[in-house]
DNA sequence: ATATTTGTTATATACATACTATAACACAAT
DNA sequence: ATTGTGTTATAGTATGTATATAACAAATAT
């Protein structure tokens, strides 16, 4: 699992950080169980701040992608709860959806789109 | 086209005003060469700044879903560059399908939730 | 016992962005 | 001439982002 820092990227570090750790468990890069790099480990390795990191890992804890454990650090356990998350997804979907019809994308392509996004995700690929 | 600011939200003023022009195009609420309110009328109608609301016309202007004219303000102008529509797409959905594959919500699912929200768009339900 | 490593909290500083407030300009329509 | 467009300029305040140091409590390792 390797996280990387776009600086010249007008999106917060943590940010980014926050959406390449969710791509790497989405990827299977990192499973249930797997604990991140401490918060001053990652800090020093991508060369950015502790306090950066440790929001990034504050977020995930929010929105139920890691605990943070004293001792082990931060371990990736996903709280499956559905419904919240469908509903958070539609509401990020809206607007990209709004989008796409302005620009005259079919729902077809969508569909196309998404599925070659969810085989990308695939363990094989990544 | 009824435009309102939810001055609690976390998301900037010119960005909910850009997404929700966006939805009104999408619907048919709003369609090309219509034209939108002055930046002043606007402003006042909604309770904020001109310039909050001259950033969200130019950023319109930006992504190609308006034309500003001297004369007639900010017209619906769409510009189907569908290629660099689809790309900006995909990136934006990305992050969101990463978060769905953690959340176990399957492929099919999505589907059925892009159907929804692009039948949702059809000017007859709104 | 002592030292080290965890996340956590606190304070301070620098910088960028968001929003507002006034003001003025060039251009076109009335 | 006056009014209404977008546009530009300047300035101020508030908030968010990122950094730097420092310290704390809890768990682990030596």
């Amino acid at each position: 699992m390797i996280v990387t820092i776009d600086f010249n990227s007008d999106e917060a570090f943590y940010i980014q950080l926050r959406n390449q750790i969710i791509i790497g468990i989405a990827c299977a890069k990192i499973r249930e169980g797997d604990n991140l790099p401490s918060v001053r480990e990652l800090a020093e390795d991508i060369g950015i701040n502790m306090h950066t990191v440790n929001k990034a890992y504050t977020i995930l804890k929010q929105e139920g992608y890691v605990k943070l454990d004293r001792r082990k650090g931060a371990v990736i356990s996903v709280d499956a709860d559905k419904l919240k998350a469908i509903n958070e997804i539609m509401e990020d979907m809206k607007v990209i959806l709004a989008k796409a019809i302005c620009k005259n994308i079919s729902c077809e392509e969508i569909h196309k789109l998404v599925s070659n996004i969810y085989s990308e995700y695939s363990p094989d690929n990544c």
